[in-house]
DNA sequence: ACACTCCATCGACGTTTGTCAATATTCGGA
DNA sequence: TCCGAATATTGACAAACGTCGATGGAGTGT
């Protein structure tokens, strides 16, 4: 298999705070990137996410998760509550249905501490 | 700040793939996908790649990673474990000692996965 | 050969996690 | 006002996880 070249762009911006590895990473942040880590590792929230990314809208309701991962209600219920307490998920309730929705830019702010990390 | 062009190696291993939510992520790749993140999912691992990634050559010995962390030995080489397995480290042997070093683009390649996510 | 150091594995433990059934809550419609 | 539908919460339970002490194996130096 052959190798590309892949375009990288400097962070002027970087995420919020220091490089992840110019210095070894102290407890606390660790614990912080963890609890968000830990959010998205598990292959159920990993596809609630993408299912919710790429509705109509950039939203959907739990009644329209449930098939589509095949677990109970309660159980999605409880995915999607941890997906939003660690900032990865929105809920908006119309009526008696509740709107999920990625909160912009959650995803790329820990791709990027990740990023910075690999860059060395 | 410009933008630069940074050569991947492209794994043998496909991994690499299709955009993370144009589609619906499928059940085999979200699995995957949530073992890496789970193996980075935890405070002292996530210390370890920091201080491995730091050290001078970019390596470090087990009985340089204990007191940093400030845990038993066994429980520091069971992490080690871990995070080779999942690809993020490897390890090799020098006398009795065991050097561990950063797997080249295997950060890189986890960020870019969230990172496509993030984009829509 | 011996002792010592570095590291991995094993066995055990308390804690956390993922899941479900049952129940509670909230809202809209008849 | 009462009923049904969509979600959230609770309680329970098995499995997985993080940690340790004890032990084992492999190298090094004396």
């Amino acid at each position: 298999m052959s190798t590309t070249l892949l375009p990288v762009i400097q962070p002027e911006a970087v995420a919020c705070c220091t490089p992840l590895t110019s210095e070894t990473i102290d407890a606390e942040r660790a614990d912080d990137l963890a609890k968000k880590l830990k959010a998205l590792a598990d292959p159920t929230r990993l596809r609630l996410v993408s299912i919710v990314a790429a509705s109509e809208g950039g939203e959907a309701c739990v009644c329209d998760l449930i098939e589509p991962v095949g677990l109970s209600q309660p159980t999605v219920s409880h995915h999607l509550k941890i997906l939003m307490e660690a900032g990865f998920l929105t809920r908006s309730k119309r009526g008696t249905w509740a709107y999920y929705k990625l909160v912009p830019g959650a995803l790329g702010q820990l791709s990027q501490l990740l990023d910075v990390t690999a860059s060395r």
